[in-house]
DNA sequence: GCAACAATGTACGAAATGGTACGTTCAGTC
DNA sequence: GACTGAACGTACCATTTCGTACATTGTTGC
């Protein structure tokens, strides 16, 4: 959709191929996207991937010279895009038992609104991390998600609303287990209980017992009825 | 392993074929199992299965006519396990909160046990769990989980030690989504935040603190330093 | 305007892969 | 011991699928 040109802008009258790189690599960067998170690292066809871009399978290999390489670029993407609205959030701001319900509501809807980062975050995991091990750029990216909480629980401690002794790595652990789920596996456990957990209703109720959840657990006794 | 024969048992002397048709499905179902859940439906090989078989190709097809359908039996197989598995506990002899605690505890365990298990489970809702779905028998192995917390809620709001209020749907979830995350997203986990997740003294401290995160989540407020 | 390199299209190759045709052997029955 | 259907082995086929060779066109610096 990014179609028009990057540096000087030529007339564009004429049909003649046009060159643009960045578009390109864009374009089959986000169809490859769907193709891998819809259908998994082996289940995804090059072929495939190429007829749905505007441009050629030669282009992939020109731009990504190879099936995994290009699933690991996808992968990266990924991380980048959900960091980047991450670092959206600014929660110094705000009163710790407040940033912390507002960071568990933000990834909870974040996770929902978003299944094809889930989907290859699950496929990841299929494959050992295997890719991601191989990324330092994820690994990078991700250092500062622990810091904002660390600094969110630290200042609620303080203030004696948190109880003491929790690790915040394991706390993120809760957030994500509790919004990560609610995406990955809504398949099987809707199907299973007969209970259609995408529907708006049900994911309303789910936040919010999700966010009760974590509060509960590093409350003292005081917070409840938060929202 | 199980060679020998199923009715009369001929002298075995000489190096001829002996039929052995239950022995040979088993055994192609738990190559499956593992092929299956270690790369996918679509990253397993037919072939791959019946190299590390004692039977050859073609009995795949003799006994499942289809990947898919191999697939299929493979994933009915693993919940007929699991169910099994669930069925020793016996909670109704125990008081509430010990019972919930134990079953988190079980739940936990028994996920971290069988990543087999886990694994088909987020490969079938890579596919949408549009195999489940054909799978009336599942289904309805499905339905006495439910039927247990149940149980063990409402004891548990009668003597006072949980809160009203609250789905035992919903409490499975809850239980489901943290044991399963465990074992789900150790690989990704472990490598961005450079924890040894499944190192057993980590596992036995998220153990304890999931089951306080869930036991936190019923109680009404005596309910902590519980095992 | 022209060299040099980047970007792109077309056609093709080789291996992998799901599935089958066809023949053979086993086990129970009469 | 002949007969029959279930159980099994071997070889093979048709497609799919990743990847590449090669030719062509655009673009930029001088």
């Amino acid at each position: 959709m990014t179609a028009t040109s990057t540096k000087a802008n030529p007339p564009a009258t004429r049909r003649r191929r046009k060159n643009n790189p960045e578009s390109v690599r864009a374009d089959i960067l986000a169809v490859a996207t769907r193709e891998f998170s819809e259908k998994g690292l082996s289940g995804a066809r090059i072929d495939e991937i190429a007829e749905k871009t505007r441009a050629s399978k030669r282009m992939i290999y020109y731009y990504f010279t190879d099936k995994e390489t290009l699933y690991l670029h996808t992968l990266e993407a990924a991380y980048q895009k959900v960091r980047l609205q991450e670092a959206e959030l600014d929660l110094d701001h705000l009163a710790p038992l407040e940033a912390l319900s507002r960071l568990v509501r933000f990834t909870f809807c974040h996770h929902a609104k978003n299944p094809d980062f889930i989907r290859l975050v699950m496929i990841e995991n299929i494959h050992h991390g295997r890719f991601i091990a191989q990324s330092a750029l994820i690994q990078s990216l991700n250092a500062g998600v622990i810091d904002v909480l660390t600094n969110v629980y630290a200042r609620g401690v303080e203030a004696g609303c948190f109880r003491e002794g929790i690790d915040p790595r394991e706390l993120h652990w809760l957030i994500s287990a509790l919004s990560f789920f609610n995406v990955s596996n809504q398949h099987t456990f809707s199907r299973i209980f007969d209970w259609h957990q995408a529907a708006p209703e049900n994911q309303s109720k789910l936040e919010d017992h999700v966010t009760e959840m974590v509060l509960r657990y590093v409350g003292t006794d005081a917070t409840l009825s938060q929202s």
